[in-house]
DNA sequence: AGGCTAATGACAGCCGCTGACAATTGACAA
DNA sequence: TTGTCAATTGTCAGCGGCTGTCATTAGCCT
């Protein structure tokens, strides 16, 4: 961010995320071409395409932000929890700055109104699925690395990332789907639906 | 399949799937263009898209076949069975019949072959993964009406199907970069990794 | 000030995909 | 058998995402 170049760069950067977010949020992901944004930030569409793989990355740049966040979250956990412990705590303490994070681009109501456009939209809800399997990778690492485990000679870490992503991915979309839409509300079903998913496991369902 | 109309219809549908499939796994999904498949065929681009929603339907066609026969194998679980005692006996009775199911399209080996290009193409995770996801959906409401629940109250059948799932897709991951990469090395995978799933999240990993 | 390099715009073109309409071909009854 | 109806296909035109190329502009550095 030193010479004004850089930080011009961010600048467009900046007003193409927040331009795309806008419209996809209002107009709808389908809706709005490429060419609408670019048109919305006075800038040819080639560029936007040097600041955006596709057009899906556009949608999805918030997301990967928050993503990072809850890595180093997981990196920064004290290596005597135990790893699902670990996670848990990182993902809930991730929820607690996401704000802050999240406001530095666009208002926080677009980021969480852009769940709901990803939630609705398949091909971008398959890019975030996908995103979110990379991510499930470089945790597994993580992982690995604090146990002292070698990755390619067992795959426990890998399972049990991949369990939590998918009692996560319940618990997003669940969430999306209802009234109260908000990160309280997220925080809430995080915590029942990790209470839950072990019982539902290995517990009868039957009413006892 | 009574008519000549039928019978023509499911002749061009099968000719423009094994001839996708072909391409895409010698030449590549990318570097196959929609024109290359209906050339193959000596049918019209227009055609291949009323048979196909899109590039990627036709190559994931062959494991949406598979998928439904595991759907079926779900269903037909005897009801005293546990629900992930369930699922694990449907998959692996899967991998049986998959043999027949696939061979009257296209070769096993062609189908093998697929997940790789499937793993291999990012586009192509991406659509495999939200089906998987519907797939999943499904599964889900199969268990609650086994057990008597209500899936809009309950969370665990949702829960429960995709922690198997997400053991799933990482047992089906690792299995597509092994050197025996058949249909014997994916039933043992599969057995190890549902074995080692629960202690993973509960165990602690360090050795004693 | 002037040369260098990075960022942008303009243009052409490929590919996936869709709508519309005309031509063809099988189904079915008179 | 033939004529009518409906389903299948081909053709064409066009949109939108995305990329390569090259000329132009604008910040950087001595």
């Amino acid at each position: 961010m030193e010479t004004l170049r850089e930080r011009k760069k961010q600048r467009t950067r900046d007003a193409l995320l927040r331009s795309a977010v806008e419209l996809f949020t209002t107009r709808g992901y389908e809706r709005t071409t490429v060419d609408d944004i670019a048109a919305a930030v006075d800038v040819s569409q080639r560029t936007f395409f040097r600041y955006f793989a596709g057009k899906d990355e556009a949608a999805l740049a918030l997301h990967d932000l928050v993503t990072e966040r809850f890595i180093e979250a997981v990196r920064a956990r004290p290596a005597h929890e135990a790893p699902m412990e670990a996670l848990r705590r990182a993902v809930l303490g991730s929820w607690d700055t996401l704000n802050e994070i999240v406001e530095e681009v666009v208002p926080l109501e677009w980021f969480l109104r852009m769940y709901r456009v990803i939630e609705e939209t398949p091909v971008l809800l398959a890019a975030h699925l996908r995103h979110s399997e990379e991510t499930e990778e470089t945790i597994a690492r993580v992982l690995a690395e604090r146990e002292g485990l070698d990755m390619d000679a067992d795959p426990r870490p890998r399972l049990a990332v991949a369990v939590f992503g998918a009692v996560m991915r319940v618990t997003e979309r669940q969430w999306t789907r209802r009234e109260d839409f908000d990160l309280e509300a997220m925080r809430e079903l995080t915590i029942t639906y990790l209470e839950q998913a072990g019982p539902a496991l290995t517990d009868s369902w039957r009413t006892h």
